[in-house]
DNA sequence: AGTTTTTTCAACCGAACGGTTGACCAGCGC
DNA sequence: GCGCTGGTCAACCGTTCGGTTGAAAAAACT
């Protein structure tokens, strides 16, 4: 638990039952015997995650509502969203500028050095 | 390593370390020693995380490649960015629903049973 | 060739994970 | 009052995880 926040998430949502619950906590709260219902695990063991979740930030619960504790806070999903698609796109962006590179590449052969696909030096 | 593979990503990303190393790649290739160089640990230890890292399908090792056979598929950073995606929209659309709900409301006094707010039944 | 560097394999360790069972506690209906 | 229903807490169990060390294998450089 004394990880960092963005480990936390991650974490938590690499447990394809702890995603099943965020997926359906997204068309509306529940409760906890509600979201236990469909699997085939212990009550507690549905708990269990949900505290995983709720540490994570992506969940929490009122206490007062009614019949239905259980709310998604879809904003911290955004957190990882940030981090990816940052270097996804800086990923892009330098195989952009590598396809760039090569395109020219062939046009100035003398900075090319011992390239046998060239044959440059016979 | 019989997980799904969103589990394998989310998994592997769940760690800060694998998340440097992701980071360090998506501005170049690099090789084991090179990756292993900034962190406080063994190189097998580097080594075991860039095998998770390969299992989760966002790295891949090229053989021929001298010097920097570590290469970053960054394509594989959509599977989560739509997973995501998916239930964050869902989530806010919900929201804006709800408010819209909410923003109707005050015109129609009927449907409210013994609001304290509105004071309608001094 | 031979040697040195780089990377992986294997066994081990402590801590965390995902699940169980059993006991406990808070409301709610009677 | 009493008993259910819904939920959590606590202890336990097998497995996985993140790291170590030591040895072996593979590549690279003379």
């Amino acid at each position: 638990m004394t990880a960092d926040p963005l480990s936390r998430v991650f974490s938590a949502l690499a447990d394809p039952t702890r995603r099943d619950m965020v997926a359906r906590l997204a068309s509306g709260d529940a409760s906890v015997g509600e979201l236990a219902r469909p699997y085939d695990m212990s009550v507690q063991a549905v708990s269990k995650h949900l505290r995983v979740l709720e540490d994570s930030g992506l969940v929490t619960r009122t206490t007062d509502a009614r019949r239905a504790p259980v709310h998604l806070e879809a904003e911290v999903l955004d957190l990882m969203t940030a981090w990816i698609e940052r270097y996804r796109r800086e990923a892009e962006e330098r195989y952009r500028r590598l396809d760039d590179v090569l395109r020219d590449l062939p046009d100035r052969p003398g900075t090319t050095e011992n390239d046998p696909t060239t044959g440059a030096a016979p």
